[in-house]
DNA sequence: TATTAATATCGTAATATTGCGATATACAAA
DNA sequence: TTTGTATATCGCAATATTACGATATTAATA
């Protein structure tokens, strides 16, 4: 096996399981910390903050873009990344209804 | 490669990832909903409810244990789940921390 | 139009995760 | 003490993730 049996769940766990999985990784991590820091939208020194090969963190901003975090935006031949806002704070909504509804009838 | 590269990140990033990674599964998401559906501790109709074999479940719970997420007590030859409240409470603080400090200087 | 710089994609090796059958363990009850 | 039930562990196959070198792409500039 090695397949997630993403099947037998509803909508609201895979989509929870998936939002968490993009989160666990410590390089995604940092690189959303390094983008949050800046006071306006980042262009990619972040390979260079970070400590990995270009490849990967042009890879992990793939995984980050993918669930619309962060966005990019072309200019010139730079891409200046930035948090996106309105889904940062959905997605930690989203978070935070999991955590409270699920404590809400336990022990 | 293949391996994250944690030695290069800190502690709260590693754990963050950490923390993120054991929730990123529909199945443990499935899990905690399930236990803390529940009004009590419950015993091993996990399997059932869930629909994964009982190895696979087994295994499920000794990552949400690992986090300290769900306690395990021994009553007879049944063990008891239930969600550890505190532990629950500290990590979503711990996450909104995350969220909070992050989106605090951005755009 | 070449060159250079920034970023993305491809291919691949190393490792991690998921799931389960087989089996071990622990304990209650016969 | 044997039997049955609940749970854990082992070992393995299938798949996913991480990282990076090589290379492609894109766009500004010489």
């Amino acid at each position: 096996m090695g397949i997630t049996k993403s099947q037998i769940f509803n909508d609201q766990q895979n989509q929870l399981a998936g939002i968490f999985r993009v989160l666990s990784n410590p390089a995604r991590i940092a690189i959303l910390e390094y983008i949050g820091s800046k006071k306006a939208c980042i262009c990619n020194d972040i390979v260079e903050e970070i400590g990995l090969a270009q490849p990967t963190i042009s890879q992990h901003l793939k995984e980050l873009k993918s669930i619309q975090l962060i966005e990019g935006e072309i200019e010139g031949k730079k891409i200046c990344y930035c948090i996106n806002l309105n889904r940062w704070n959905e997605i930690q909504d989203f978070l935070n209804e999991f955590f409270n509804n699920t404590k809400t009838n336990c022990c």
